[in-house]
DNA sequence: CCGTATCCAAGTAGATACTG
DNA sequence: CAGTATCTACTTGGATACGG
């Protein structure tokens, strides 16, 4: 009863989710289940390329979201979720029914 | 529909439990209702004095607790969920779950 | 179109010492 | 006991320029 915390499951669900930009691409795509970059960056107004690029990447690393690339010229790409990034869902939708 | 977000809900819910410290703090205080300063630090194995007074004194004022402070010598003080706070718990239990 | 590399300014967190 | 003050090292993120 008074084990010490952390890196226990509440925070490995942070670690995921926590990222400056990720909930708010998260629940994109889970609303738009395949969105190119240039899409996601559209609605992350405020995001840089960069900062996008990271947040997709760390969230591909963890297993939420699945990037496919396209061979044309220029390079186009889209981002979709795995089984496991969908079953975010619950925590999405809660999160946002405590904020308003 | 293609509506920028951040500063949504999700993103106002997210700020609130992303401390580095506070969604464990706040996990702590669902299960044991009133906690000492020094019981939190317990648990929280390797959260310093400084960082969990910071971590306190936000989630204070985003009303997610409040702090009692007893005039004894020296000083006493404990920390309980407000109503708000107590409505986090579904949010800190998905997160739980999914981090299974 | 979709990134990556580099530089730099600002924010963050640990260590340590002090206070009512 | 429950904090605060200060100093410093590390991390983060924006701007910009370049590459496949």
């Amino acid at each position: 009863m008074a084990k010490p915390i952390k890196n226990c499951p509440i925070d490995q669900t942070l670690q995921v989710i926590s990222g400056k930009w990720k909930a708010v691409i998260i629940h994109v795509l889970l609303e738009n289940p395949v969105c190119r970059f240039s899409e996601l960056q559209a609605r992350l107004k405020n995001c840089s390329r960069r900062m996008l690029a990271l947040q997709l990447k760390e969230l591909e690393r963890d297993g939420i979201l699945t990037k496919r690339v396209y061979p044309t010229v220029p390079a186009t790409t889209d981002y979709s979720l795995t089984e496991r990034g969908k079953q975010l869902k619950p925590i999405i939708d809660s999160m946002q029914s405590w904020g308003e």
